[in-house]
RNA sequence: GGUUCCUUGGCCGAGUGGCUAGGCACCGGUCUGCAAAACCGUCUACGGCGGUUCGAAUCCGCCAGGAACCUCCA
């Protein structure tokens, strides 16, 4: 295990684009071989969309590689069902909490459904479960300590029963904004004044804890009244107890750098003296005709939706792979456009790579080759290693696709070596790495007799065929195309598949 | 208005100075009873204008267009 751990570790120089410096970094862990990583996860209060399943997907892969490069990873992604306000100058309703009164259910109701309908969603992307899924509603002690902790170092007070985080003073230790490019002394000498009515001094201040209002229904016991934790303060507690007041990894949307992350960065700093993240990774958004797809705005498209064809936007029903596929053939900080043409190529390009590697088994080999299998599986290891550069990686899945249905072709020759390389590539990058599944095989007990009946039905079409029967051939084949399947013949019999 | 970033062929998307990804679509060919699939080939782009350089999609400047963040959003 060592000797392979340091192998790996020694061999792959993981750099990764850190919004710190804006740069890409080599990955070095703080404590190999160990690696931490929290991602943000979702509020669950409504349906997972589209752009819900970008960093899940973007974080998915790291895990993935990260654990491949041999390293032990602790990956938390933090479940937000409370604190996060609807809308802000830190007013306005708790999202869980109106869809509870909407709804005539208890807040925990809400987020059990919405986060059953995450889980599902997520597993159907073949998105691995997080090490750790903590919610914000489970850590309201350690949320009230982190308060404490920033109140005694100065840099919060007290207004009305609520606590705010104090932006100016801290900038004047530290630097408020160094993550998100942000000068905030412009920010505090253009919006000085306030009308003097709020709680807050500064309008850029950030709730700590806030005093519930009387129709507030989720609350908490504190030392300054009955209420609430403010949103940036679940991440911060979380992943200092799960892991350490410094950790590796940060991941989130781009829309989360400010102020969600440099909250995040103040709170650590102002409670502990440290940054607490070393590489912040953010990925950026799915569009939809250019824009942002946001709950905000109101022009997403659920996963459900996607799954089932069922938006008006929607040509067709799109599989969970398509969808996975589809967000990996953009490198993660790049924009993705949705659009169902994009879709589509997608899901046909998928396809294609995934029957080139069924074909794999009816590879036959021949002494000599010319082809260099480690090559690609070489540049797959770089592209992965220049902050996960997935599309590189699909291109050389392509390359070896190519390969295959040349071999298959009678066009070129490959040795069992080959062929086994071929099918190792394949089973690392694209299924163990990426997290392609190959949905039409994959556990599908019922599929063997299904299988048999569709042979029998092509059996007989190849007798029609042999007796010239044309009619009778082509009634099998058409019948069957109506229903679904996909038919090719070939050099020796046929092949088929069911679409879908 | 401020901060950050983007603009690549019909579409989606890689590419941080020379070796000009990949997918999808289209067209032509091979194969096939006809198809489909597969294979081969074609199409060779970098918003505009200047500059640096032997050489720029890639660096610099200006202009145009777009996006994200500056309120909640992955």
């Amino acid at each position: 295990m060592w000797l392979k751990l340091s192998f790996n570790l020694m061999e792959n120089q993981l750099f990764i684009y850190n919004t710190l410096n804006r740069k890409k970094e080599l990955f070095q862990p703080l404590h190999a071989p160990l690696a931490g990583m929290y991602v943000c996860g979702p509020t669950v209060y409504g349906d997972p969309h589209l752009g819900h399943a970008r960093p899940a997907i973007t974080f998915d892969i790291l895990f993935r590689y990260l654990k491949h490069l041999g390293y032990k990873v602790r990956y938390v992604r933090n479940i937000t069902d409370v604190g996060h306000l609807e809308n802000d100058a830190d007013e306005g309703d708790d999202k869980v909490a109106k869809k509870a009164r909407l709804e005539q259910v208890e807040p925990m109701e809400v987020v059990q459904y919405y986060l059953n309908r995450y889980h599902q969603a997520m597993d159907a992307l073949n998105v691995l479960p997080p090490s750790i899924e903590p919610h914000a509603s489970g850590h309201i002690i350690e949320q009230i300590q982190l308060v404490k902790d920033i109140l005694d170092k100065g840099y919060a007070y007290e207004s009305e029963g609520s606590v705010y985080f104090d932006v100016e003073k801290y900038n004047k230790d530290y630097q408020y904004g160094k993550l998100s490019g942000r000068n905030i002394e412009e920010l505090l000498n253009t919006t000085r004044k306030l009308d003097g009515q709020q709680e807050k001094r500064h309008s850029a201040d950030f709730a700590l804890w806030k005093k519930a209002s009387p129709e507030h229904i989720m609350r908490w016991p504190s030392p300054w009244s009955n209420g609430f934790p403010g949103w940036h303060l679940e991440c911060t507690a979380m992943s200092k107890k799960y892991l350490g007041e410094v950790f590796d990894i940060h991941g989130g949307g781009m829309d989360l750098v400010f102020p969600h992350h440099e909250c995040e960065i103040a709170q650590s700093v102002a409670s502990t003296g440290k940054d607490g993240v070393r590489y912040w990774m953010h990925n950026n958004m799915i569009t939809i005709n250019g824009q942002k797809m946001g709950k905000s705005l109101g022009n997403f498209i659920t996963l459900e939706e996607f799954f089932t064809g069922k938006h008006p936007m929607l040509t067709q029903a799109y599989s969970p792979m398509t969808i996975r596929f589809f967000i990996l053939q953009a490198q993660y900080r790049s924009t993705v456009d949705f659009s169902n043409e994009a879709l589509l190529a997608s899901e046909k390009g998928l396809s294609r790579l995934l029957e080139a590697f069924d074909n794999i088994e009816n590879l036959k080999p021949s002494g000599q080759s010319s082809v260099n299998i480690q090559d690609l599986k070489a540049k797959c290891y770089e592209a992965m290693n220049d902050d996960l550069n997935t599309p590189i990686v699909i291109s050389q899945l392509f390359e070896a696709t190519k390969i295959i249905n040349s071999t298959l072709a009678g066009q070129m020759n490959l040795s069992q070596e080959n062929i086994s390389e071929l099918k190792n590539l394949f089973d690392l990058f694209l299924f163990d790495l990426l997290g392609v599944k190959n949905e039409q095989k994959d556990g599908n007990t019922s599929f063997d007799s299904f299988s048999k009946a569709v042979n029998l039905l092509l059996e007989m079409r190849m007798q029609a065929k042999i007796n010239k029967d044309w009619a009778a051939s082509d009634k099998i084949r058409n019948e069957l195309t109506a229903a679904g399947f996909e038919i090719k013949d070939t050099k020796d019999g046929f092949e088929w598949k069911l679409n879908k």
